[in-house]
DNA sequence: CCCGCCAATATTGTCAACAATTCCGCCACC
DNA sequence: GGTGGCGGAATTGTTGACAATATTGGCGGG
């Protein structure tokens, strides 16, 4: 799945994918309502294709649609958002045991570069910067691992829970906390140790959680 | 869900789950092109709808949809089929171990009735009611961990496999050894042994990937 | 001063016709 | 005899107008 095709057929500029972006980058908040008329006009696009994709994105849990009331951005409390993070540590936990019995040296020598990256970015405090490779590192153990369906899955979740991720992420002292459990993360996968690499997996995730707790108490 | 309501506001009958449920129930066959105009004609329905029907499907993950050549049901190849049990069985035991948490006496009562049940169907020969017990026990597990992503998650992941566990439900023998594995899994959450549940939950999808390979030897 | 009704408005849902695309059989041509 | 183009049919995609439904603000009664 080529996101950013050099030249190609993407001259029709997907409408699904454009909010589902918007969203996930906060141009959307929570609960704003999505008038149809509205993305219309904004998205250059028909009214048949917004609603398309507003059925899309109600399907992956993005948005809410009540009949004839229209859809909103889905608001996810957080007692949601940690049943949605039990689920990920579940099947995250699988990817990388996968991950782990299934890696390559290539592969591992790539997923050590990213934690060095990852030191390096706490080292500079680039926080965003760490976001990114954080992202990089799960997704290229979902990848390794080979599970298509759980990626589905787990791409799903992480993107209805993209904004829980983004206040933990930019707490302060977050990364100092997180980067340890990445790196062990890592090195139980390269080592081939499946079952280390599910816990580690579920530490750092059991942490993500807590972090998301305090979060909320604000 | 009522699939037949009595009387109730169900005059304008959803076009999108009839469909789902009719493939779900095999009146078509994967690979089966779904053609709208046909589908239109079939359930009655305007166009719009059934285009609105096959998109979510495809949401679902249980029609496939090419641009300008129409939808047919998904097939599922068998190393998907396996990936998907893979999945279910990390979610399940998430849903299993938080049910032996949090179940009550009444709830216990419930399940344990379930089982007899499934041990006289067994003995009965009554293969339809087992697979019918068989499922409300995995949904009331579901329910009484009180985990709605996880049972968002693994309502999808069925309805994409219900043939491949239909195949092995109807195979000779199977329900004699899936019977003593549903015994362990109830015994183990009505003891609210979560440790237990998690392992017998494994030891039960692990039988029916184990039987669900042989089936497709053929 | 507050509360429930009623019309006006905003918004979504549905429909039918039209445009664009792909598929399939046929025929000329090599 | 095989192959490549060329219509015609089948099917999906799109558009615009219309119908159905919910929301809002005002108005009169209590």
């Amino acid at each position: 799945m080529p996101s950013d095709a050099p030249s190609a057929t993407r001259v029709r500029t997907n409408v699904t994918s454009d909010i589902r972006e918007a969203i996930m980058r906060g141009d959307f908040v929570p609960g704003q309502r999505l008038i149809e008329a509205d993305l219309t006009e904004q998205f250059a696009a028909s009214r048949g294709a917004v609603r398309s994709a507003l059925l899309e994105l109600a399907a992956d849990g993005l948005v809410e649609r009540v009949a004839n009331r229209g859809a909103r951005v889905r608001v996810v409390p957080l007692d949601e958002a940690i049943e949605i993070y039990e689920v990920r540590m579940a099947v995250e936990a699988l990817c990388a045991a996968k991950a782990a019995e299934r890696i390559g040296d290539a592969e591992a020598e790539e997923l050590r570069s990213i934690g060095s990256d990852m030191r390096a970015a706490v080292a500079d405090g680039d926080t965003m910067r760490y976001r990114q490779l954080n992202q990089r590192l799960h997704q290229r153990i979902r990848e390794i691992s080979g599970q298509r369906t759980a990626s589905n899955v787990l791409e799903r979740l992480r993107a209805q829970s993209v904004r829980q991720q983004f206040k933990v992420a930019t707490m302060p002292g977050r990364p100092q906390v997180s980067l340890p459990e990445h790196l062990a993360i890592i090195e139980a996968i390269c080592a081939g140790d499946a079952e280390g690499a599910d816990r580690a997996i579920r530490v750092h995730l059991s942490s993500v959680m807590d972090a998301m707790r305090k979060a909320s108490e604000n």
